[in-house]
DNA sequence: GATGAATGAGAATTCATTCAT
DNA sequence: TATGAATGAATTCTCATTCAT
């Protein structure tokens, strides 16, 4: 099914027209024509509208966690791996901008089942950034008297609203250039 | 206008509705049941359905800067400004629970027409976080070596993702327990 | 409600749009023309397109079933009552052809909660004729070896068949002139 | 054609599917799934859906007819005949119940090209009653004075409507029991 | 100002039918 | 013959907005 050509075609159509769109405005006869398929095959292969933005989220969330894990792993520090971690984030959603519009404001709907629906896939993205934390708090890296779960916030609110500030500023500058003063940032705290 | 009678009741219903149901799930006339006047009257009063989240978000916010930044102009240091802005944050979103759901969730809104007013509103209370990092740099509690801008992104990203968890977590804990932890956090870093 | 204009005009378009077309070749479209409303007027007299048919059946049946009433509540015996039960039902069917058709063949639907619906309509003119052979069998012109409700099945069937034969002859020969022979042949049977 | 495997799978599917869901309701995919072949072999052996209702008629009714004019002829009177004829329809929807339920429910189709394919089947039925009069009229079993033609309307809109009522009450109790009931019904009147 | 009945554009979804394999 | 993926026409219903009262 996920590599049936047809599938591929609406997945990224999706992604382009939302973009271009916003979810509201996205209509299943726009995403159709725009994959080259008619109105019907939708649904051959979603649900329903919200499945095709669902969808669209698991499957460009699934790489995006796999690559950043991957890259992570390599790295032994708590510090090496955050650093990586921005740097992916960054680099993944620069490279993808019409995900990244999709990420950043598309996805923030509240719609109950949507939401709950995307937390699931996001539960995995954060979970990476857990990870770091928890090795940096064991090996001595990363302070322990401060919940880790509020260190987590802070390193993905900084990193999304970052995004978004780009998104919003319509991505004219390169997010990669803030990579290593995000993570003084971060790890050093404002003060001096 | 802004202080007729009816004006305040459809505002209020707004929140409350929107809070409930989300924007796109809050019919006007739901609007306009909860504040007991006519569908018809609410177009007295507002341009149309958009104007009325706009104007929500207007006023609501209007009164929070206001108030923060009467909050923040008894402090002297940037830190203790600081922790002021975190304080009134997190106190005035718990207090007005409807109106956190609205900000984090609802205001995410795509359409680009929606965002730029929404934007232009945030622009002041951004402002306010940056009158507090300029006033640390000037004075040297905050360090120049990095982007005032971004520093106001992680300042502003860790507190709204911070809330957002929050509300996602039906608002079980109390958020203001966490105010000395995130300043600590926000200008000492992560790291040891 | 159901004297508003708009209502009226709503039900009288859809007993001739669905006498004419048939209940699902009747767009709501086609009868909110025919009505001279707009589409979505339907929807604040009506929940569904369903509803529409079921409207229609039960205020046409109300006053069918009532006239009906008022008729033999005039009459002594069952004979008699039986006699003007053939008369009123030709007669109205006369009256009202496209009534004729819908009932005749449109609420032949199976739709479980249209049936149900229809049969609760339904259900109290057969209570009229088990008056009236309740009737007779009390004062004896009924014969009391049979079930009465195998009687009122027999009469039912036989009028519901001869109105159904006669509307798929198109209507095209008068009905009231078969009360006589109809009431003989129910009453005295097919035999000698 | 009509005593290939797949026709045969075909219409027995049909039957269920119709019985169980309505006309309506029955997607062709539905039929096809439960006759175990794809969607367009349907297309192999029916012009389009509607042929699929009609042949199952046809089909079923085929059978039925031929078996009643068989058991009919070896009466001699028109009162045996009779008897043998409520006995057959009673006696063969007894053992095909989807049949009952598309006969009685489903078959009661408006659509006028629809509706006149399935008449014609069904006018083999009713001459089948109408021979029985005709004997009976001419050994002077049945009267002369009436139209015969109400008689077999009398005759097949009571049987009609008892199975019906039968089907209505979910084949509740035993069709067959009411046989001599019926009969004497519908020969000796209502009356004393 | 206030009302709320009426409007009608707009969009998701279904499903009979086709046709390349 | 048989398949079943693909098609796209067709239709109900919603809801922001208007306007006569």
């Amino acid at each position: 099914m996920r590599d049936r050509p047809k599938y591929r075609q609406i997945i990224e159509a999706a992604v382009e027209v939302i973009a271009e769109n916003g979810y509201h405005a996205s209509q299943v006869s726009k995403i159709a024509k725009k994959a080259k398929v008619a109105d019907g095959t939708i649904y051959l292969y979603f649900k329903n509208k919200e499945d095709i933005l669902i969808s669209v989220f698991k499957e460009k969330m699934g790489h995006f966690i796999e690559k950043t894990e991957n890259a992570i792993n390599e790295k032994e520090t708590a510090s090496d791996r955050l650093l990586t971690f921005i740097k992916m984030h960054y680099k993944q959603l620069t490279e993808s901008p019409y995900l990244a519009i999709v990420t950043q404001l598309e996805l923030r709907q509240s719609k109950p089942e949507l939401r709950q629906e995307i937390n699931k896939v996001l539960k995995s993205y954060l979970d990476v950034i857990d990870s770091i934390v928890s090795l940096g708090i064991e090996n001595g890296e990363i302070r322990s008297d401060i919940n880790p779960q509020l260190i987590r916030q802070m390193i993905f609110g900084t990193l999304d609203e970052t995004v978004t500030t780009w998104v919003m500023k319509s991505q004219r500058y390169r997010l990669i250039d803030q990579v290593e003063e995000v993570h003084r940032l971060l790890t050093k705290g404002l003060f001096k």
